[in-house]
DNA sequence: TCTCCACAGGAAATTGGGGGTT
DNA sequence: AACCCCCAATTTCCTGTGGAGA
């Protein structure tokens, strides 16, 4: 009789839940300070006031959203007990580029709409977004995550801070807003009238380092592997490298469900070094894969004019050549040719993203400074994923040749 | 030294599309 | 059908920089 293909031989999981995205930890040890801060935040809720104000800021996978809505959680359950009036509204602005959408999206929320209101103009989004807060309990607090994408159209931050002194909300009403921010910039760049109107407090997440990040890896790792299964150097090794990159707790976990994965995959019975190695390193091409892919027109136009200079072997070029090159293959494939201006935008974009590297000379042949560019991925990944895309197939397919000829790739 | 060129990038205006109402 | 609002992408216009050449 066949073996049947889904029984395996070995066993590298024990609950693999735990290394899901999803998945929640119930503590932060390494957190403990920002969760203070928090705490202390949130506190005069207690008091049967509003909660300070709250930034809180860091790159992702550092357990801001985590440790807010944990406390957030806690605070619930006291006022359950206790019988206060509170109403906790937590909304993502992914997507929400502006205000305007961000209030849409909040009205939509608290009525459980399917569809936000929009075609009327923004001060009676604002006013129906009030209507709603005055039917919401005593204690209202307003959790935004990704608050950065709403970039400069900050005008929603200064008014929701401010709805109760401007008689936006009932008497007994307290309100206060949590922003979660990914971007530190933000913040600086953030209209000093916003800043004084909603700016309390402020709990900054620096990433982990190596050592915080195997001690995260440990605890989930217990539960998620068998005993025994994971040699020394593994979960310093995922540590290592998440911390080398952005110190995210989200990316180390990543590497290491891989890495678990792919033990599993080949029937070892144990998971090695090698194993992590291949798995940051899959992982790492994916991501790039991704966003190569999610291009827009515009974009791939403008890098696939850098790789055909490469493909040359005439990177680094400047901005004027990589201009001339985007001409051409945007007139072959029939799409618009956009102004010089917009170019360099969509070529610092790319930069911007890793696609590809620039630097800034000073004192070119008529002096002022000028950019170079040359690409910064691998150019046989490029044209295999890029000649994907049916509309610019073509192109690539010479660039390919090219690249031959010239033994660039 | 002065003027000019080639480029970077800021600011404002324009375009066009998506979502609506009347 | 005609018109309103919002907004991302793009164009247009412009200022600043600093070596080259007069």
């Amino acid at each position: 009789m066949a073996e049947n293909p889904y029984s395996s031989s070995v066993a590298i999981f024990d609950d693999e839940r735990v290394l899901k995205e999803d998945w929640q930890p119930d503590r932060l040890p390494e957190r403990e300070a920002e969760i203070e801060d928090i705490r202390a935040a949130l506190a005069p809720v207690t008091r049967g006031v509003n909660a300070h104000n709250l930034f809180v800021f860091g790159k992702t996978g550092q357990g801001k959203s985590v440790a807010i809505h944990h406390e957030l959680n806690l605070l619930q359950e006291w006022a359950e007990e206790e019988n206060h009036d509170l109403s906790v509204i937590s909304i993502s602005a992914q997507n929400q580029t502006t205000s305007y959408q961000l209030a849409g999206h909040l009205i939509k929320t608290i009525r459980g709409d399917k569809t936000k209101p929009s075609g009327i103009d923004q001060q009676s989004v604002f006013d129906m977004l009030y209507n709603e807060l005055r039917d919401l309990e005593d204690t209202i607090i307003i959790v935004i995550d990704e608050i950065d994408t709403i970039g400069t159209s900050d005008d929603i931050l200064y008014e929701l801070p401010r709805a109760r002194k401007n008689g936006n909300l009932r008497e007994d009403q307290w309100i206060s807003v949590i922003g979660i921010s990914n971007d530190l910039k933000f913040i600086e760049n953030l209209n000093p009238k916003v800043k004084s109107s909603l700016y309390d407090e402020e709990v900054e997440f620096t990433p982990y380092d190596a050592n915080q990040l195997t001690t995260i890896l440990e605890r989930r790792a217990d539960k998620a592997f068998l005993p025994g299964v994971l040699e020394d150097d593994v979960l310093p090794l995922c540590a290592a490298f998440a911390a080398q990159d952005e110190g995210s707790a989200r990316q180390a976990i990543r590497i290491l469900y891989k890495a678990g994965d792919l033990a599993l995959r080949e029937d070892a019975e144990t998971v090695t070094e090698e194993h992590v190695r291949d798995a940051r390193n899959i992982l790492e091409r994916k991501r790039v894969e991704e966003s190569m892919r999610s291009l827009t027109t515009q974009d791939q136009v403008s890098f696939l004019a850098v790789v055909a200079l490469e493909a040359r072997n005439e990177t680094p070029a400047r901005t004027s050549e990589v201009y001339e090159q985007y001409k051409n293959i945007a007139a072959k494939i029939d799409t618009d040719i956009l102004a010089e201006r917009r170019i360099r935008d969509h070529l610092k974009e790319l930069a911007l993203q890793s696609f590809l590297e620039s630097e800034t000379k000073t004192g070119g042949i008529r002096g002022g400074d000028y950019h170079t560019f040359w690409v910064k991925v691998d150019l046989n990944d490029t044209i295999e994923i890029l000649g994907e895309d049916t509309r610019i197939e073509d192109v690539v397919t010479d660039i390919k040749n090219t690249a031959q000829k010239s033994n660039t790739l």
